[in-house]
DNA sequence: TTGACATATGTCAACGTTGACATCCGCTGT
DNA sequence: ACAGCGGATGTCAACGTTGACATATGTCAA
C-alpha cells in the first residue's frame, strides 16, 4: 500500500480511503490511486487489515470430516448456498475423522479470526475448549453430529427415528431377522443413534436383539466384507439395514457378488443410482443440503446479533423412499 | 499474548520464545507461562504473527468448482494426504464453477498469504492475473484443467486419450454411430479435450461424425434428459459414450427409465457402483487420487526451492474398466 | 581476578492497515 | 472581511507478534 502511495503522491491513508470507499476522496485521485494499484498489482493484506481491535473477516471456517463423502459434499453446498447471499467465505477443512486434525483446523481458523466457526465433530472429539470463544460471542454451529461437552447450536438428522422407521419398514414385510451393517467407530455418534433406532424397531415389534447380527466398516469395502459376513452367518438375516451412505454401497456390492436377490435392503442416506439398482433401493433419505442451509441460518443470525441466545437444536427429519429393495419379503 | 505476559510478569517476547521454542527460556519459566496460557485460554494471532515481512503461513489455498463433485472429493484427498506428512493444512474454497467466485477465492488466499496456491480453474476463468504472483515466487499449481493465459504447473487427466480408447472400444465393438453425452458449457477444457478425443476414434475409424449425435448437461438431471434426447432421435445411437461422471448417472438412469437394455454405454471417470449396474458399467477411469497428490508434489517441490524452475505438465493416465455395458453389441 | 562465554530476559521497531483526530483550503453567507 | 463549514488530505497510534540487538547474571578457564 505504501507503494501505491508513494506512486500516487498520496498518504497510504488516502489509498485505503479509496479502497474502502470511505471518507470523500477527489475524483482524480481516486482515479490515479486506482491506477498504480492496478500498475503495480497491489493486493491488500487481509492480515494486518484483520488485526486491528477486534476485527473478525468476512470468512467462516468449516471442518468436515472427510472431503470425499458426497453426503458432507452436500452439506456444504447447502451451506455455501445460503452463506454467499451474505457475501461470506467459507473455507473448508478435512479432519479425517480424528479428534487431533479437528483441533489443529479449529485452531487456525480461530488464529484466522473467522467471523463463525462450523464443526462436523469428529468422534472423538472434545469441545469443552470452544466455550470461551462462544461465550466470547463467536458464532459456533455443530453439523450433523453434536458438540462434546458445551452447549451449542447444532443441526443433525433425526437419525434415531429414520433408522427405527427403516427397520420397522422391514419389518411390516415379514422379516424377522435383520442385520445392522454399521459404521465405524461405533462410538460415533450418528453411528449409535441410528444402532438405537434399530433396536426400538425390534423391540417395538417384540423381536429379540441379536448381537450376531451387528456388523460393522467405515469404507465401502469394509462394508462389503462386514455384509458378506452377515450373509454367511449359521443363521444368516433375511434382510439389511445399512446404517449409513457407504455400508449401503457395499452392501450393494456385496448382495451382487454374492447373487443373492432375495435379500431385503434398505440404506440410511440416499443414493445418486438408487433408483437403477436391481433391485431399486430402498433409503431412508436424509437433507444434507437442509442440514448445511439451515445450520447456515444459524449462524446467520447469531452474526446479526443474536449472539447471547440459548443454544438451538434443530432435528432435520428424514423420508423413506421405497423402491423395492426393502420390500422383498423374506424366503417362503 | 499481552495478558499472559503481564499474569506470569515476563515481557511478550519471553512468551513467544515460550510458545516457538525460540531462543533459551528458564524451565520454570515456560512452566509457569504455558499454565498461564491454559488459564487465559490464549490463542496465537496467526495474522499478527504472519503479517511481518514476507512471512508466508503453514497453509496452501485450494479453489475447486464443486464440493459435491465425488471426483474433486477424490483430488482434495490425495492432496490432503500429500500436504499433511509435512504439517501444511489445506483450505478449500469452492467456485461453484464461475470466475468471479474464483477470482474472490484466490484473492481471499492471496490476502491470507498462503503458502501456494492450487486451483481447478473454472471454465471462464482467467489467470494472467497470476502471473505476478508467480513470478515473486508463490508456488501455483493447476489441476484437472490447465491455466489460461500463463504458465503454469498443471496435472491433468490423459482426457483426449482416454475418450479416444474409450469411444474406439465401442467401435471394436461393431458400433457406428455414437452418441455423445457431455458436460457443459462446451467451452469447458475437460469437455472439449474428451470431444476431441471422440471425435479423433471416430476420424480413425473411418465414421462421419454427426452434431445430431451430442447432447450436453451440466449435472445428472441434465444429462439424463440429454441422453433421453438421443435415444429419442429419428436415427438413434446403438452406443453412447457419457464424458464424465455425471452424464454416467444420468445416462444410465435414462437407459434404465427407458428400458433400454440393448444401447451400448462407456463413461469417463469411474462410479463407486459401477461393477453393480446392470449391465455392468464399463468406464475410462480417471485417477482423482493421483491427481491431487502429484500437483501437491509439485506444489512441495516448488517451497522445496525449486521456485524458478520452469512450468511443468503432468499427464495421469486413464484406464479402461471393461466391465459390461461397453461391450454390448449393435443390435443385429 | 578477569574476561570470555552462555543463559535468561528485556527493549525497540517494524510488519500493513485503519480509526480518531488534526490540518488546510476554498466557498458561502452576512 | 470574517466566521463557519464541508471537502480533501495528512498525522499518529494501535493492533499482536517477532527479528535484531541490548542487558544482566552466572560460570569457568586462564
Amino acid at each position: 500500500m505504501a507503494d501505491v502511495a508513494r506512486e500516487v503522491g498520496v498518504t497510504a491513508k488516502t489509498v485505503s480511503r479509496v479502497l474502502n470507499d470511505d471518507g470523500p476522496v477527489a475524483a482524480g485521485t481516486r482515479e490515479r490511486v486506482m491506477a498504480a494499484v492496478r500498475k503495480l498489482g497491489y493486493q491488500p493484506n487481509l492480515m494486518a487489515r484483520n488485526m486491528r481491535v477486534g476485527a473478525r473477516d468476512a470468512t467462516i471456517g468449516l471442518v468436515i470430516p472427510e472431503m470425499g463423502n458426497p453426503f458432507f459434499g452436500t452439506v456444504v453446498g447447502g451451506i455455501e448456498d445460503t452463506v454467499r447471499a451474505r457475501g461470506l467465505t467459507l473455507i473448508v477443512g478435512s479432519s479425517s475423522e480424528t479428534a487431533e486434525l479437528e483441533q489443529s483446523l479449529i485452531a487456525t481458523f480461530l488464529a484466522r479470526r473467522v467471523s463463525a466457526l462450523m464443526v462436523v465433530p469428529s468422534a472423538a472429539g472434545d469441545h469443552r475448549h470452544l466455550r470461551a470463544e462462544r461465550a466470547a460471542g463467536l458464532p459456533i454451529v455443530f453439523l450433523d453430529r453434536p458438540a462434546v461437552g458445551m452447549a451449542a447450536d447444532q443441526v443433525v438428522s433425526g437419525n434415531r427415528e429414520g433408522a427405527r422407521s427403516g427397520v420397522a419398514h422391514l419389518i411390516a414385510h415379514g422379516h424377522r431377522r435383520i442385520g445392522f451393517v454399521g459404521d465405524l467407530p461405533a462410538t460415533l455418534y450418528t453411528r449409535r443413534e441410528r444402532f438405537q433406532g434399530y433396536r426400538d424397531a425390534l423391540e417395538e415389534a417384540g423381536l429379540p436383539f441379536d448381537k450376531a447380527l451387528v456388523e460393522s466398516g467405515h469404507d465401502q469395502d469394509a462394508a462389503f466384507a462386514a455384509a458378506l459376513r452377515l450373509l454367511d452367518l449359521p443363521g444368516p438375516p433375511t434382510a439389511l439395514f445399512a446404517a449409513n451412505n457407504f455400508a449401503a454401497m457395499g452392501t450393494v456390492v456385496a448382495l451382487a457378488r454374492a447373487g443373492r436377490r432375495d435379500v431385503a435392503l434398505v440404506g440410511f442416506d440416499d443414493l445418486p443410482l438408487a433408483e437403477v439398482l436391481d433391485p431399486p433401493l430402498t433409503v431412508v433419505a436424509q437433507d444434507p443440503f437442509a442440514i448445511g442451509a439451515t445450520a447456515a441460518q444459524l449462524v446467520l443470525s447469531r452474526l446479526d446479533g443474536h449472539r447471547s441466545k440459548a443454544a438451538r437444536r434443530v432435528l432435520v427429519p428424514t423420508r423413506l423412499m421405497v423402491r423395492g429393495s426393502g420390500e422383498l419379503p423374506p424366503p417362503r
